[in-house]
RNA sequence: GCCCCGAUAGACCAAUCGGCAGAGUCGAUGGACUCAAAAUCCAUUCAGUGUGGGUUCGAAUCCCACUCGGGGCACCA
């Protein structure tokens, strides 16, 4: 029966519903330390303020609320805060072509998206809002640097270093893919700049071996990504004699077993090392060859296809076991900035220093026989385990051995030792840009550099806007004379600020300990709230930060904890990367113009229609392709849904006793409430929609042919709908809840609990295969025992049938659900 | 080149421990309601699980090889 009563109307139920929450607040966390309920912190990735929610942005939250709402049925005191990311680039470019100042745009913005927010009825705490490009807020951020920077986790070096000719700023190592500016896509080019970096090596070996703390709680897809970029290697450093030269050159090699077989040297072009011992009649071809790598970008000099290139630097080391003269040479295949910028090359079992040696003619000398054939002659070096020769005192031994004798070897001697490498570089932190943290760091003659005291924090960025802000290969900030000139805290003298700002991702390092009181005033973070509430029990957002974000945050979670500010040594216990919403296979792009607008979809469909469509579509790691799904449907399903709920409303009374209920329903109710808990736990949200479609139908089909809209039972089973529907279609469980007799939010309303006396059937269908092929079914009771279900299965005529020569040969019992007789 | 993940009906997806391949959604088809349509409701349809082997009483599930798709690392000594 239909009636206007009954109808759906989900806009008009967001109109009156996001008024009523104004007032209820239904999700503010209780920072009373005496609250009994269990605490949960609940964070999505915030966001940056580029413009409106888009559909990326409805998959992320819709999936995290899931989450949240259902901890707050639990009953947990729940922690789910929303902030902004609200420092960098793209507000910066907004206000030189507006000319405007990046403030305006980006908190326009911010205000345009915590309106879409609430209209997307996210179970946000909003007294805790933060953005990171408040004062209130990049003061701590510059206190943060101070610390590091006493504790020497913070310095300036120059070297080559990535800069984007696009954004006019350099880059950390992990915003670099391909050889290209991760954010706009222009390839990278190599500068020569002193720029302040970030320690992060320092920790490498404890953001390794911590990832054990995360098993299970990540995915391994993560972990993998963060382990190799990390990038441990165990091998030796080995110290080689240079003729000429009075301190020895130490190189990293992870093969020390193949010491006996190196039969040149090689030395990154861009160390100072070759600089310094090339000789005077080889400095004019080195020169030439320096300047000519130099200019190569990232793509030419990783280019696969790439000749090895290469000069003599007219010297020679002497090999440390034997005694053996090798040529030093310099060739771009030997990075600077790894290991010690030089290494031993043994070409007969690498790869790399096998195609130099072929290029420029160098010997080869096999010292592990594989049984492979001769790398000089294939021109393919035998990288494999087998008995070493040509090796002295090692020969005969396995490549095992022989890395264990040899290490003993040369620390008796004193010229080696066992080390271990990381790829993972430290994390470049300046930018020369204008909307970003300011550096707190002042420069004087006389001083050097000294940290702004804390008490003159914050540094704040001077006003500029528009055409100032035009990117000019240095930063904005250093035209802001006022702002740059100022007297040194120390010595009072005449000093400079630094114009660099920091890279975005340090404010996004440590936000998630601000939220638990951003108004704080006496430090960072309550160090008091946070030991209550961290680490986070659940964080959501996308892979794209696995050796981002989430490295760098934490980086920063163990230094504080090195600094006795919080007490866990990891900030986001358990992480779960959803997938792009896509359409029509590729990535949304204005080129390809297959953009999906998210508030055309919700003016067309509603905001619950398009968080169950997202949370319908599938796994929550897979990308959604939005030409495979149907918005529509899923308002058809909510329409069925809210009928069920409206009509079960007017038809009976809240506070029924249900166990009079019709027995075949309840029995539905309540293995939902027993599987949806479970998926809803294992994060299989799209299974757990499913199973409420089929209670929806179950309740539809007992008011219209079961015992009617007023059975006690069919009240139970709306109520329930109504609780697990407020997971992922608020408004509507809201409405049906209130339909339903209830007053105040559905989602506090508490999580139903399964009663395990109708979790039981009555009987199973038991299976009777023969040879594995089903031939027979039969009633049993679910406590059947082996024996009686294999003597009945025997019995059945249609087993009989085929068993024309008596006695099967083996029978295999699975009470209560399958016999298989092999005849 | 090395490593990881995935492939189930026309499409999206399910299938706790190795035990009946199908829960749910879309599409298609038919029906009920209607003067008709929309909306709504009901019903039907379709694969033997990417390919080839193996283990097993029994394989979508475990093992090996391969194909295709996605991702990560890659001149890191």
């Amino acid at each position: 029966m239909q009636s206007d009563e009954q109808h759906y109307d989900p806009q008009a139920l967001q109109v009156k519903w996001q008024r009523r929450w104004e007032e209820l607040d239904p999700f503010r966390a209780s920072d009373d330390p005496a609250d009994p309920r269990e605490r949960r912190y609940m964070l999505d990735m915030f966001s940056y303020p580029s413009g409106d929610l888009h559909m990326g942005h409805a998959e992320v939250f819709a999936l995290g609320d899931v989450i949240s709402r259902y901890w707050v049925q639990r009953g947990y005191n729940v922690l789910h805060p929303v902030g902004w990311d609200s420092f960098g680039l793209p507000a910066e470019n907004a206000a030189i072509k507006h000319n405007a100042h990046p403030a305006e745009w980006t908190y326009a913005n911010i205000e345009t998206q915590a309106n879409s927010y609430r209209r997307y009825a996210i179970s946000f705490d909003w007294s805790r809002r933060l953005h990171t490009s408040d004062t209130s807020y990049y003061k701590w951020t510059q206190w943060l640097f101070n610390r590091f920077f006493e504790r020497d986790l913070a310095y300036r070096k120059g070297g080559l270093v990535n800069w984007c000719p696009n954004d006019q700023t350099v880059l950390a190592n992990e915003q670099v893919k391909d050889g290209r500016c991760e954010r706009c896509g222009a390839e990278v080019v190599r500068r020569e700049l002193t720029q302040w970096y970030f320690k992060i090596t320092d920790y490498a070996d404890r953001l390794l071996d911590d990832m054990a703390l995360l098993e299970g709680g990540w995915s391994e897809r993560v972990l993998t990504m963060q382990r190799n970029w990390i990038g441990r290697s165990e091998g030796a450093d080995v110290d080689f004699v240079i003729e000429g030269r009075d301190e020895p050159v130490t190189v990293y090699t992870t093969r020390p077993d193949t010491l006996y077989g190196a039969t040149f040297f090689v030395v990154a072009p861009d160390a100072p090392l070759a600089e310094e011992i090339v000789t005077d009649d080889r400095r004019e071809a080195f020169e030439a060859y320096r300047v000519e790598v130099s200019k190569l970008s990232d793509i030419d000099r990783l280019s696969t296809e790439k000749e090895k290139t290469g000069v003599f630097l007219g010297r020679y080391a002497i090999n440390p076991v034997n005694g053996e003269r090798m040529p030093v040479w310099a060739a771009d295949y030997v990075l600077s900035d790894y290991g010690h910028g030089a290494i031993m090359a043994v070409p007969a079992h690498d790869q790399r220093d096998l195609d130099f040696a072929r290029a420029f003619d160098l010997p080869v000398r096999v010292v592990v026989h594989t049984g492979l054939a001769d790398p000089g002659e294939t021109g393919i070096a035998t990288a494999g385990d087998g008995a070493m020769v040509n090796s002295g005192p090692l020969d005969g031994l396995t490549k095992a051995d022989a890395i264990r004798k040899i290490i003993e070897v040369l620390s008796e001697r004193g010229t080696g030792r066992f080390t271990v490498n990381f790829r993972l570089r430290d994390w470049l932190l300046s930018r020369q840009r204008f909307w970003g943290c300011p550096i707190p760091i002042i420069h004087c003659v006389d001083c050097g550099e000294v940290p702004v005291p804390d008490d003159q924090l914050p540094v704040t960025l001077p006003d500029m806007r528009g055409e100032a802000l035009a990117p000019k290969g240095v930063s904005p900030l250093a035209s802001a004379e006022d702002w740059v000139n100022v007297s040194c805290p120390k010595c009072g003298g005449p000093a400079r600020r630094d114009t660099d700002t920091m890279d975005t991702f340090v404010d996004s390092s440590w936000y998630f300990l601000r939220y638990v009181d951003p108004s704080y005033e006496d430090g960072p973070f309550d160090v008091e709230r946070v030991r209550r509430w961290g680490p986070i029990d659940q964080y959501i957002g996308g892979v794209e930060h696995a050796v981002l974000h989430l490295l760098y945050a934490r980086f920063f979670t163990k230094v504080l904890h090195d600094m006795g500010m919080v007490d866990f040594v990891e900030p986001f216990t358990r992480l779960l990367n959803q997938g792009q919403v896509i359409n029509q296979g590729k990535a949304m792009s204005k080129s390809l113009g297959n953009g999906v607008d998210l508030g055309k979809q919700i003016d067309a469909y509603g905001v619950d229609a398009v968080r169950l469509t997202v949370v319908f579509a599938g796994p929550p790691e897979d990308d959604i392709d939005w030409a495979d799904v149907s918005p529509a449907a899923s308002q058809k399903f909510l329409a069925r849904a809210f009928r069920v709920m409206a009509e079960a409303g007017a038809a009976s009374a809240p506070g029924v006793d249900s166990t009079g209920g019709d027995l075949n329903l309840r029995k539905v109710v309540h293995r939902t409430i027993d599987e949806v808990t479970r998926l809803v736990e294992s994060h299989r949200f799209n299974v757990a929609v499913a199973r409420m479609m089929e209670l929806t139908s179950a309740t539809r089909k007992a008011i219209d042919s079961g015992p009617g809209a007023a059975d006690p039972a069919v009240r139970e089973a709306a109520e329930t709908l109504a609780v697990m529907l407020s997971l992922v279609a608020p408004y509507a469980a809201e409405e049906g809840w209130e339909r339903l007799g209830h007053s105040g939010s559905v989602a506090h309303a508490g999580w139903p609990a399964a009663d395990p006396a109708l979790l039981v059937q009555d009987s199973v269908t038991c299976v009777v295969q023969i040879a594995g092929k089903v031939r027979d079914r039969l009633e049993v009771s679910p406590e059947i025992s082996e024996a009686d279900l294999e003597a009945l299965a025997l019995a059945s005529e249609k087993v009989q049938a085929f068993l024309p020569g008596g006695a099967p040969r083996k029978v295999i019992v699975r009470a209560p659900k399958l016999v298989n007789i092999v005849p």
